[in-house]
DNA sequence: TCTGGGGTCCTAGGACCC
DNA sequence: TCTGGGGTCCTAGGACCC
């Protein structure tokens, strides 16, 4: 049997931000942006306390502080800030991949900050009860860094990734549950009680659990795809299961369409990938506070953000191959423009001349909400010397 | 209350070549 | 003068996820 788990941290950036200030502990703190709630920004992460008041991951700071508001609550906006969720997380994943399984160290895919994919090692032995090795894994993790997680359990990587929406889901109710009922912090400080934040779905279960939820409960499809397959009369993870293959692959697609069947029916890989991440390039995006009107400002923003993007990717030793331009226009219209270039290059004056360029593609007369860049590198099998 | 930022992968149409 | 398909590359957009 080849088991999966799927470790994933409670309100991961709420819960680094509470470790570095312990006084914010007990208050709703809401991460987004750069801290000021009457900006343009959203919400990165909300703490329990937060959500309670109906604060959530995407929903606009001025929203979310008008919510805590009309709460009369002390409420905590912080900036979003990415390398104390970087260093947080490299920690986390170091606990991870120090942890064997059947007596040889695990596998570990990450999957962003506060998640990833733990399998066993080539070569194990007997791995006993997955559930205690669950268990295993939250108590080191919190031992370790003093953060919460749960852990999904699963046949392949789809069910244990569902599973630990389940676990979150108990936890989160206990705690509401424990908040209505005066009760204090769960089970003390630092405390987890034990088997609250550990689901299991196999294939034996599957349809016990997923069979009647709506497709979008699962990962990988959302609202546009939900829909589309409503139109197809395709309502639930079951109906998906046993539609037919040739109506999926023609209206979603040759690949999608046969995936999404895949899915509805909880075949997935069960293979975790432990290569490291290597990024196919990187972007910069910018939501200005006030739209730029004035074209000679878009083009400067431009050859900025350009520069900024060309920084990440000489990090990275790989040249450009191609640049993407991107523009968002009031009130909320995107497009793209992109070019693949002659060849590959890492010239800064070159790059921020070629996103410039690109501006020559698009409107002039309308105000600019949002300008991006993006660079595409060269792939690492490539470089030769 | 207007709607972030960083990514990935897929689709579809047109260009171009054989 | 009209008319084929197939294959690949490029571009733009869409969808999804964290």
């Amino acid at each position: 049997m080849g088991w999966v788990l799927h470790v994933d941290l409670d309100q991961f950036i709420a819960a680094v931000e509470v470790l570095r200030r312990p006084e914010l502990a007990g208050l709703p703190v809401v991460v987004g942006g750069r801290g000021d709630p009457s900006e343009r920004g959203v919400v990165a992460t909300a703490s329990y306390e937060a959500r309670r008041f109906g604060v959530g991951s995407g929903m606009p700071l001025r929203l979310a502080e008008r919510k805590l508001r009309k709460s009369e609550q002390e409420a905590v906006f912080l900036p979003t800030d990415a390398a104390a969720y970087d260093a947080a997380s490299a920690e986390v994943m170091a606990v991870l991949r120090g942890l064997e399984w059947g007596g040889v160290p695990v596998l570990v895919e990450v999957l962003g900050w506060d998640e990833a994919f733990v399998g066993p090692g080539p070569g194990h032995g007997d791995l006993g009860s997955p559930v205690e090795f669950a268990e295993q894994i939250r108590t080191a993790v919190l031992a370790r860094t003093s953060l919460r997680s749960a852990v999904g359990i699963g046949d392949n990587k789809l069910q244990a990734k569902l599973a630990t929406g389940f676990a979150k889901q108990r936890v989160e109710g206990a705690v509401a549950r424990e908040a209505g009922a005066g009760i204090g912090e769960e089970s003390g400080p630092g405390g987890q009680e034990r088997g609250r934040g550990t689901y299991a779905i196999s294939d034996a279960t599957w349809y016990a659990e997923m069979g009647d939820r709506p497709t979008s409960a699962l990962w990988g499809i959302g609202k546009k795809t939900a829909d589309k397959l409503a139109a197809l009369g395709i309502a639930t993870v079951e109906d998906l299961a046993r539609a037919d293959p040739d109506l999926l692959a023609a209206n979603i697609g040759p690949t999608t369409g046969p995936w999404l069947r895949r899915i509805g029916r909880g075949v997935a890989s069960d293979e975790v990938d432990a290569t490291p991440y290597v990024a196919r390039g990187h972007g910069r995006e910018e939501t200005f506070q006030q739209d730029l009107t004035a074209w000679a400002d878009v083009e400067r923003e431009t050859a900025r953000i350009a520069r900024r993007v060309v920084e990440d990717i000489r990090a990275e030793g790989r040249p450009a191959v191609r640049v993407e331009l991107k523009l968002r226009y009031r009130p909320f219209f995107t497009l793209t423009r992109s070019h693949k270039l002659k060849e590959p290059t890492s010239d800064p004056d070159l790059l921020a001349a070629e996103a410039v360029a690109l501006l020559d593609r698009v409107e002039k007369d309308r105000p600019v909400r949002l300008l991006g860049v993006r660079l595409e590198m060269t792939p690492p099998s490539s470089v030769v010397e």
